[in-house]
DNA sequence: CCGCATCCTCATGGATACTG
DNA sequence: CAGTATCCATGAGGATGCGG
Protein backbone atom coordinates (compact mmCIF):
# COMPACT_ATOMS: atom_id res chain seq x y z
CA UNK A 1 0.00 0.00 0.00
CA UNK A 2 1.07 3.36 -1.05
CA UNK A 3 1.66 6.06 1.90
CA UNK A 4 -1.30 8.43 2.13
CA UNK A 5 0.87 10.90 3.95
CA UNK A 6 -1.01 11.79 6.29
CA UNK A 7 -0.27 11.71 9.87
CA UNK A 8 -3.75 10.30 10.82
CA UNK A 9 -4.27 7.20 13.02
CA UNK A 10 -6.78 6.07 10.57
CA UNK A 11 -4.61 6.77 7.22
CA UNK A 12 -1.73 4.69 8.99
CA UNK A 13 -3.60 2.10 9.70
CA UNK A 14 -5.08 1.42 6.56
CA UNK A 15 -1.57 1.54 4.81
CA UNK A 16 -1.26 -1.61 7.36
CA UNK A 17 -4.30 -3.36 6.78
CA UNK A 18 -6.07 -1.38 4.39
CA UNK A 19 -4.74 -3.38 1.03
CA UNK A 20 -7.02 -5.74 -0.89
CA UNK A 21 -7.27 -9.54 1.48
CA UNK A 22 -5.32 -8.14 4.51
CA UNK A 23 -8.30 -7.69 6.71
CA UNK A 24 -9.54 -11.31 5.47
CA UNK A 25 -6.23 -12.60 6.29
CA UNK A 26 -6.34 -11.36 9.86
CA UNK A 27 -9.93 -12.12 10.20
CA UNK A 28 -8.90 -15.96 9.33
CA UNK A 29 -5.89 -16.04 11.90
CA UNK A 30 -8.61 -14.36 14.54
CA UNK A 31 -10.33 -17.75 14.08
CA UNK A 32 -7.34 -19.57 14.76
CA UNK A 33 -3.34 -20.31 13.77
CA UNK A 34 -3.15 -21.53 10.55
CA UNK A 35 -1.16 -23.21 7.95
CA UNK A 36 -0.89 -22.17 4.51
CA UNK A 37 -3.43 -24.42 2.96
CA UNK A 38 -5.38 -23.84 4.98
CA UNK A 39 -5.53 -19.72 4.37
CA UNK A 40 -5.92 -20.38 1.35
CA UNK A 41 -9.23 -22.65 2.14
CA UNK A 42 -10.50 -20.55 4.20
CA UNK A 43 -9.80 -17.64 1.77
CA UNK A 44 -11.25 -18.55 -1.68
CA UNK A 45 -10.98 -16.62 -4.68
CA UNK A 46 -7.14 -15.42 -3.23
CA UNK A 47 -4.10 -15.71 -6.03
CA UNK A 48 -1.69 -17.48 -4.12
CA UNK A 49 0.98 -15.11 -5.28
CA UNK A 50 -1.20 -12.35 -3.22
CA UNK A 51 -1.41 -14.62 -0.13
CA UNK A 52 2.26 -14.74 0.10
CA UNK A 53 2.77 -11.23 -0.66
CA UNK A 54 0.29 -10.33 2.15
CA UNK A 55 1.68 -12.43 4.40
CA UNK A 56 4.86 -11.22 3.70
CA UNK A 57 3.47 -7.83 4.09
CA UNK A 58 2.02 -8.31 7.48
CA UNK A 59 4.90 -10.15 9.02
CA UNK A 60 6.55 -7.56 8.63
CA UNK A 61 4.76 -4.65 9.94
CA UNK A 62 4.36 -6.91 13.15
CA UNK A 63 0.04 -7.92 12.74
CA UNK A 64 0.76 -11.80 11.98
CA UNK A 65 4.24 -13.97 13.00
CA UNK A 66 5.66 -16.88 11.20
CA UNK A 67 6.12 -20.10 13.47
CA UNK A 68 6.54 -23.35 13.44
CA UNK A 69 3.60 -25.25 15.07
CA UNK A 70 2.75 -28.98 16.14
CA UNK A 71 4.57 -31.69 13.73
CA UNK A 72 7.52 -28.76 12.69
CA UNK A 73 4.83 -27.59 10.04
CA UNK A 74 5.33 -23.62 9.35
CA UNK A 75 2.08 -21.96 10.49
CA UNK A 76 0.93 -18.09 10.62
CA UNK A 77 -0.38 -16.20 13.85
CA UNK A 78 -1.41 -13.14 15.09
CA UNK A 79 1.17 -11.17 16.94
CA UNK A 80 -1.31 -9.42 20.42
CA UNK A 81 -1.33 -6.47 17.94
CA UNK A 82 -2.84 -8.34 15.53
CA UNK A 83 -5.42 -9.76 17.88
CA UNK A 84 -6.05 -6.22 18.66
CA UNK A 85 -7.85 -5.84 14.98
CA UNK A 86 -10.96 -8.03 16.86
CA UNK A 87 -12.68 -5.07 17.48
CA UNK A 88 -12.30 -2.75 14.25
CA UNK A 89 -13.41 -6.32 12.58
CA UNK A 90 -16.24 -6.75 14.84
CA UNK A 91 -16.87 -3.39 13.99
CA UNK A 92 -16.97 -3.88 10.48
CA UNK A 93 -19.11 -6.83 10.62
CA UNK A 94 -22.04 -5.25 12.81
CA UNK A 95 -22.08 -2.35 10.46
CA UNK A 96 -22.64 -5.48 7.31
CA UNK A 97 -25.83 -6.32 8.53
CA UNK A 98 -27.79 -4.37 5.54
CA UNK A 99 -25.57 -6.39 3.62
CA UNK A 100 -26.05 -9.29 5.15
CA UNK A 101 -29.74 -9.50 4.75
CA UNK A 102 -29.93 -10.26 1.17
CA UNK A 103 -28.47 -13.23 1.86
CA UNK A 104 -25.67 -15.46 0.25
CA UNK A 105 -26.72 -14.91 -3.13
CA UNK A 106 -24.61 -17.26 -4.92
CA UNK A 107 -21.22 -16.84 -2.42
CA UNK A 108 -19.81 -18.95 -1.04
CA UNK A 109 -19.97 -19.50 2.92
CA UNK A 110 -18.02 -21.27 5.40
CA UNK A 111 -19.48 -21.73 8.75
CA UNK A 112 -15.94 -20.52 10.45
CA UNK A 113 -17.08 -17.51 9.86
CA UNK A 114 -19.72 -17.53 12.16
CA UNK A 115 -17.10 -17.81 14.84
CA UNK A 116 -16.43 -14.08 14.93
CA UNK A 117 -19.56 -13.06 13.33
CA UNK A 118 -22.07 -14.25 15.88
CA UNK A 119 -20.05 -13.29 19.09
CA UNK A 120 -20.11 -9.58 17.46
CA UNK A 121 -23.22 -8.88 16.54
CA UNK A 122 -24.73 -10.84 19.88
CA UNK A 123 -22.39 -8.87 22.01
CA UNK A 124 -23.36 -5.53 22.17
CA UNK A 125 -27.24 -6.19 23.22
CA UNK A 126 -27.94 -9.37 23.81
CA UNK A 127 -27.49 -10.23 27.66
CA UNK A 128 -26.97 -13.68 28.88
CA UNK A 129 -30.06 -15.32 30.47
CA UNK A 130 -28.29 -18.26 31.43
CA UNK A 131 -24.98 -20.04 30.69
CA UNK A 132 -25.69 -22.54 27.38
CA UNK A 133 -24.51 -24.34 24.87
CA UNK A 134 -26.13 -24.52 21.75
CA UNK A 135 -25.23 -26.58 19.00
CA UNK A 136 -25.22 -25.27 15.25
CA UNK A 137 -25.93 -27.37 12.14
CA UNK A 138 -25.16 -25.73 8.74
CA UNK A 139 -23.96 -28.11 6.77
CA UNK A 140 -20.34 -28.48 7.94
CA UNK A 141 -18.76 -29.98 11.05
CA UNK A 142 -21.30 -29.38 13.72
CA UNK A 143 -20.20 -26.18 15.87
CA UNK A 144 -21.53 -25.07 18.98
CA UNK A 145 -21.93 -21.48 20.43
CA UNK A 146 -21.25 -20.96 24.39
CA UNK A 147 -22.98 -18.20 25.85
CA UNK A 148 -21.40 -16.88 29.38
CA UNK A 149 -21.51 -14.19 31.19
CA UNK A 150 -18.30 -12.89 29.78
CA UNK A 151 -19.33 -13.53 25.87
CA UNK A 152 -20.24 -15.97 23.39
CA UNK A 153 -18.02 -17.99 21.65
CA UNK A 154 -18.13 -20.09 18.36
CA UNK A 155 -16.11 -23.30 18.12
CA UNK A 156 -16.05 -26.83 16.62
CA UNK A 157 -18.55 -29.06 18.37
CA UNK A 158 -16.25 -30.74 21.57
CA UNK A 159 -18.88 -33.06 22.51
CA UNK A 160 -20.51 -31.87 25.15
CA UNK A 161 -24.09 -31.43 26.34
CA UNK A 162 -26.25 -29.28 24.15
CA UNK A 163 -29.09 -27.39 25.43
CA UNK A 164 -30.35 -27.14 22.12
CA UNK A 165 -29.54 -27.60 18.77
CA UNK A 166 -30.37 -25.43 15.79
CA UNK A 167 -30.33 -26.33 12.30
CA UNK A 168 -30.56 -23.72 9.83
CA UNK A 169 -29.60 -22.18 6.82
CA UNK A 170 -26.88 -19.51 7.75
CA UNK A 171 -28.21 -16.35 6.86
CA UNK A 172 -31.33 -17.20 8.94
CA UNK A 173 -28.60 -17.97 12.16
CA UNK A 174 -27.00 -14.61 11.23
CA UNK A 175 -30.50 -12.66 11.12
CA UNK A 176 -31.27 -13.94 13.94
CA UNK A 177 -27.87 -12.34 15.79
CA UNK A 178 -28.33 -9.38 14.43
CA UNK A 179 -31.98 -9.24 15.63
CA UNK A 180 -30.70 -9.47 18.88
CA UNK A 181 -28.42 -6.50 18.02
CA UNK A 182 -30.54 -4.62 16.40
CA UNK A 183 -34.05 -4.85 18.33
CA UNK A 184 -32.87 -5.62 21.68
CA UNK A 185 -34.26 -2.51 22.94
CA UNK A 186 -38.04 -3.12 22.77
CA UNK A 187 -38.78 -6.21 24.08
CA UNK A 188 -37.43 -9.46 25.57
CA UNK A 189 -37.34 -11.68 22.37
CA UNK A 190 -36.09 -15.12 21.99
CA UNK A 191 -32.85 -16.78 20.49
CA UNK A 192 -31.92 -20.06 20.46
CA UNK A 193 -33.48 -22.88 22.29
CA UNK A 194 -34.88 -26.09 21.07
CA UNK A 195 -37.99 -27.90 22.74
CA UNK A 196 -37.27 -31.44 22.32
CA UNK A 197 -35.59 -32.67 19.71
CA UNK A 198 -37.31 -29.95 17.16
CA UNK A 199 -35.56 -26.84 16.30
CA UNK A 200 -37.75 -24.38 17.34
CA UNK A 201 -36.50 -20.70 17.87
CA UNK A 202 -37.43 -19.63 22.04
CA UNK A 203 -35.89 -17.92 24.60
CA UNK A 204 -31.98 -18.99 25.89
CA UNK A 205 -31.00 -15.33 25.58
CA UNK A 206 -33.15 -11.81 26.31
CA UNK A 207 -32.07 -8.57 26.15
CA UNK B 1 -13.84 -2.98 -5.59
CA UNK B 2 -14.10 -6.13 -6.68
CA UNK B 3 -16.61 -8.95 -4.74
CA UNK B 4 -14.63 -11.12 -2.99
CA UNK B 5 -17.86 -13.25 -3.58
CA UNK B 6 -17.98 -14.54 0.41
CA UNK B 7 -20.95 -14.28 2.81
CA UNK B 8 -19.33 -13.08 5.49
CA UNK B 9 -19.69 -9.43 6.92
CA UNK B 10 -16.20 -8.37 6.68
CA UNK B 11 -15.94 -9.00 3.02
CA UNK B 12 -19.09 -7.36 2.32
CA UNK B 13 -18.30 -4.46 4.43
CA UNK B 14 -14.88 -3.84 2.58
CA UNK B 15 -16.67 -4.27 -0.49
CA UNK B 16 -18.08 -1.07 -0.09
CA UNK B 17 -15.55 0.98 2.16
CA UNK B 18 -12.59 -1.29 1.40
CA UNK B 19 -11.47 0.86 -1.69
CA UNK B 20 -8.23 2.84 -1.29
CA UNK B 21 -9.27 6.57 0.21
CA UNK B 22 -12.94 5.38 0.40
CA UNK B 23 -12.72 5.44 4.56
CA UNK B 24 -10.95 8.60 4.62
CA UNK B 25 -13.68 10.51 2.49
CA UNK B 26 -15.83 9.06 5.15
CA UNK B 27 -13.88 10.22 7.68
CA UNK B 28 -13.87 14.01 6.29
CA UNK B 29 -17.79 13.46 6.39
CA UNK B 30 -18.03 12.25 9.77
CA UNK B 31 -16.43 16.04 10.96
CA UNK B 32 -19.26 17.09 8.79
CA UNK B 33 -20.68 17.79 5.52
CA UNK B 34 -18.61 18.94 2.62
CA UNK B 35 -18.17 20.35 -0.62
CA UNK B 36 -15.91 18.98 -3.03
CA UNK B 37 -13.14 21.29 -2.73
CA UNK B 38 -13.47 21.21 1.17
CA UNK B 39 -12.83 17.17 0.29
CA UNK B 40 -10.10 17.72 -1.99
CA UNK B 41 -8.41 19.90 0.95
CA UNK B 42 -9.19 17.59 3.64
CA UNK B 43 -7.71 14.48 1.54
CA UNK B 44 -4.16 15.72 0.60
CA UNK B 45 -2.84 13.18 -1.83
CA UNK B 46 -6.30 12.04 -3.49
CA UNK B 47 -6.36 12.65 -7.38
CA UNK B 48 -9.54 14.32 -8.26
CA UNK B 49 -10.87 11.94 -10.75
CA UNK B 50 -10.61 9.25 -7.82
CA UNK B 51 -12.57 11.58 -5.47
CA UNK B 52 -15.18 12.22 -8.04
CA UNK B 53 -15.19 8.14 -8.78
CA UNK B 54 -15.38 7.45 -5.06
CA UNK B 55 -17.84 9.82 -4.17
CA UNK B 56 -20.40 8.49 -7.06
CA UNK B 57 -19.55 4.68 -5.37
CA UNK B 58 -20.82 6.51 -2.16
CA UNK B 59 -23.55 7.71 -3.06
CA UNK B 60 -24.58 4.06 -5.07
CA UNK B 61 -24.06 2.06 -2.18
CA UNK B 62 -25.98 4.67 0.11
CA UNK B 63 -22.98 5.89 2.31
CA UNK B 64 -23.04 9.14 1.36
CA UNK B 65 -25.59 11.39 -0.44
CA UNK B 66 -25.52 14.35 -2.43
CA UNK B 67 -27.49 17.42 -1.34
CA UNK B 68 -27.58 21.02 -1.76
CA UNK B 69 -26.34 22.92 1.15
CA UNK B 70 -26.60 26.40 2.41
CA UNK B 71 -26.40 28.73 -0.77
CA UNK B 72 -27.46 25.79 -2.91
CA UNK B 73 -24.25 24.61 -3.39
CA UNK B 74 -23.43 20.78 -3.60
CA UNK B 75 -22.48 19.23 -1.02
CA UNK B 76 -21.97 15.81 0.69
CA UNK B 77 -22.97 14.38 3.42
CA UNK B 78 -23.51 11.09 5.21
CA UNK B 79 -26.47 8.74 5.53
CA UNK B 80 -27.03 7.23 8.95
CA UNK B 81 -26.19 4.07 7.89
CA UNK B 82 -22.49 6.03 6.55
CA UNK B 83 -22.60 7.36 10.10
CA UNK B 84 -22.77 4.54 11.75
CA UNK B 85 -18.88 3.82 10.21
CA UNK B 86 -17.74 6.06 13.24
CA UNK B 87 -17.34 2.93 15.44
CA UNK B 88 -15.14 0.77 13.14
CA UNK B 89 -13.54 3.89 11.92
CA UNK B 90 -12.54 4.74 15.85
CA UNK B 91 -11.50 1.50 16.64
CA UNK B 92 -9.02 1.90 13.52
CA UNK B 93 -7.56 4.79 15.26
CA UNK B 94 -7.34 3.39 18.75
CA UNK B 95 -5.75 0.43 17.16
CA UNK B 96 -2.91 3.11 15.64
CA UNK B 97 -1.23 3.81 18.17
CA UNK B 98 1.81 2.10 17.90
CA UNK B 99 1.96 3.79 14.72
CA UNK B 100 1.61 6.99 15.64
CA UNK B 101 3.78 7.45 18.06
CA UNK B 102 6.53 7.42 15.59
CA UNK B 103 5.69 10.65 14.92
CA UNK B 104 4.37 12.51 11.66
CA UNK B 105 7.66 11.97 9.98
CA UNK B 106 7.04 14.56 7.22
CA UNK B 107 3.54 13.63 6.72
CA UNK B 108 0.81 15.87 6.62
CA UNK B 109 -1.22 16.90 9.51
CA UNK B 110 -4.56 18.44 9.74
CA UNK B 111 -6.36 19.48 13.02
CA UNK B 112 -9.80 18.82 12.09
CA UNK B 113 -8.50 14.92 12.48
CA UNK B 114 -8.56 15.37 15.85
CA UNK B 115 -12.14 15.82 16.15
CA UNK B 116 -12.44 12.12 15.85
CA UNK B 117 -9.02 11.41 17.05
CA UNK B 118 -9.25 12.62 20.35
CA UNK B 119 -12.40 11.53 20.73
CA UNK B 120 -11.75 7.68 19.92
CA UNK B 121 -8.71 7.56 22.33
CA UNK B 122 -10.57 8.69 25.43
CA UNK B 123 -13.73 6.89 25.16
CA UNK B 124 -12.74 3.86 26.11
CA UNK B 125 -10.78 4.62 29.52
CA UNK B 126 -10.95 8.33 30.69
CA UNK B 127 -13.51 9.43 33.06
CA UNK B 128 -14.72 13.16 33.18
CA UNK B 129 -14.74 14.03 36.51
CA UNK B 130 -16.11 17.74 35.74
CA UNK B 131 -17.36 19.11 33.03
CA UNK B 132 -14.83 21.27 30.91
CA UNK B 133 -13.69 22.82 27.70
CA UNK B 134 -10.23 22.81 27.31
CA UNK B 135 -8.54 25.05 23.79
CA UNK B 136 -6.49 23.49 21.67
CA UNK B 137 -3.76 25.63 19.84
CA UNK B 138 -1.33 23.68 17.62
CA UNK B 139 -1.09 26.20 14.56
CA UNK B 140 -4.23 25.97 12.44
CA UNK B 141 -7.78 27.75 13.88
CA UNK B 142 -8.43 27.41 17.33
CA UNK B 143 -9.94 23.92 18.09
CA UNK B 144 -11.69 23.44 21.64
CA UNK B 145 -12.29 19.64 23.32
CA UNK B 146 -15.66 19.97 25.35
CA UNK B 147 -15.58 16.82 28.12
CA UNK B 148 -18.98 15.85 28.85
CA UNK B 149 -20.61 13.10 30.75
CA UNK B 150 -22.34 11.71 27.65
CA UNK B 151 -18.49 12.05 25.57
CA UNK B 152 -15.94 14.17 24.28
CA UNK B 153 -16.20 16.64 21.25
CA UNK B 154 -13.24 18.60 19.38
CA UNK B 155 -14.73 21.92 16.95
CA UNK B 156 -13.69 24.93 16.05
CA UNK B 157 -13.11 27.18 18.95
CA UNK B 158 -16.88 29.26 19.68
CA UNK B 159 -15.46 31.77 21.49
CA UNK B 160 -17.29 30.28 25.14
CA UNK B 161 -14.50 30.47 27.91
CA UNK B 162 -11.86 28.05 28.15
CA UNK B 163 -11.20 26.08 31.40
CA UNK B 164 -7.63 26.05 30.04
CA UNK B 165 -5.54 26.01 26.77
CA UNK B 166 -3.00 23.28 25.71
CA UNK B 167 -0.53 24.67 23.29
CA UNK B 168 1.63 21.95 21.77
CA UNK B 169 2.52 19.91 19.40
CA UNK B 170 0.02 17.35 17.70
CA UNK B 171 1.75 14.50 18.38
CA UNK B 172 2.06 15.30 21.92
CA UNK B 173 -1.89 15.95 22.10
CA UNK B 174 -2.36 12.19 20.37
CA UNK B 175 0.23 11.45 23.08
CA UNK B 176 -1.83 12.61 26.08
CA UNK B 177 -5.00 10.92 24.51
CA UNK B 178 -3.66 7.49 23.80
CA UNK B 179 -1.82 7.54 27.48
CA UNK B 180 -5.19 8.15 28.77
CA UNK B 181 -6.36 5.00 26.95
CA UNK B 182 -3.77 2.65 27.50
CA UNK B 183 -2.24 3.46 30.83
CA UNK B 184 -5.89 4.24 32.54
CA UNK B 185 -6.06 1.71 34.74
CA UNK B 186 -3.51 1.90 36.62
CA UNK B 187 -3.65 5.84 38.79
CA UNK B 188 -5.13 8.31 38.75
CA UNK B 189 -3.69 10.76 35.53
CA UNK B 190 -3.85 14.10 34.86
CA UNK B 191 -5.01 15.02 30.91
CA UNK B 192 -5.08 18.71 30.42
CA UNK B 193 -5.21 21.73 32.38
CA UNK B 194 -3.67 25.00 32.94
CA UNK B 195 -2.20 26.90 35.68
CA UNK B 196 -2.91 30.50 35.10
CA UNK B 197 -1.76 31.25 31.75
CA UNK B 198 1.11 28.67 31.31
CA UNK B 199 0.49 25.18 29.47
CA UNK B 200 1.07 22.51 32.61
CA UNK B 201 -0.55 18.95 31.86
CA UNK B 202 -3.03 18.69 35.28
CA UNK B 203 -6.36 16.90 36.29
CA UNK B 204 -8.81 17.41 34.41
CA UNK B 205 -10.06 13.76 33.65
CA UNK B 206 -9.25 10.82 35.74
CA UNK B 207 -9.31 7.20 35.01
C1' DC C 1 -13.14 29.78 -9.29
C1' DC C 2 -15.87 24.90 -8.59
C1' DG C 3 -16.94 20.29 -10.04
C1' DC C 4 -15.84 17.23 -12.40
C1' DA C 5 -14.27 14.30 -17.22
C1' DT C 6 -10.38 12.65 -20.24
C1' DC C 7 -6.04 10.92 -21.26
C1' DC C 8 -1.88 8.69 -20.37
C1' DT C 9 1.55 6.06 -17.66
C1' DC C 10 2.79 2.90 -14.36
C1' DA C 11 1.97 0.04 -10.26
C1' DT C 12 -0.95 -3.52 -8.48
C1' DG C 13 -4.05 -7.43 -8.68
C1' DG C 14 -5.56 -11.88 -10.72
C1' DA C 15 -5.09 -16.35 -13.13
C1' DT C 16 -2.23 -19.93 -14.26
C1' DA C 17 1.91 -22.63 -14.64
C1' DC C 18 5.72 -24.22 -12.41
C1' DT C 19 9.31 -25.69 -8.72
C1' DG C 20 12.04 -27.26 -4.37
C1' DC D 1 2.67 -28.69 0.49
C1' DA D 2 4.25 -24.11 0.28
C1' DG D 3 5.16 -21.20 -2.12
C1' DT D 4 7.64 -18.55 -7.15
C1' DA D 5 7.49 -16.98 -11.73
C1' DT D 6 5.08 -15.22 -15.54
C1' DC D 7 1.81 -12.80 -18.11
C1' DC D 8 -2.26 -10.07 -18.75
C1' DA D 9 -6.07 -7.06 -17.02
C1' DT D 10 -7.34 -3.53 -14.02
C1' DG D 11 -6.95 0.40 -11.26
C1' DA D 12 -4.26 4.29 -9.15
C1' DG D 13 -1.88 8.71 -9.82
C1' DG D 14 -0.88 12.80 -12.25
C1' DA D 15 -1.66 16.33 -15.70
C1' DT D 16 -4.84 18.71 -18.12
C1' DG D 17 -9.28 20.18 -20.28
C1' DC D 18 -13.75 22.21 -19.93
C1' DG D 19 -18.49 23.73 -19.03
C1' DG D 20 -21.14 26.43 -15.63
Amino acid sequence: MRSYGQYCGLARSLEVVGDRWNLLIVRQLLIGPARYRDLMDGLPGIATNLLADRLRDLESSGVLERRLGPGGAVEYALTPWGSALRQPIESLIRWSTPLMARGPEGDVFRPEWLALALPALLATRAKVRRVATVGLEIGGPPLQLRATRSGFEVTPHDGRDLDATLRADPAYILGLAAGAFTLGDARTFGLIEVEGDESIVRTVFAA
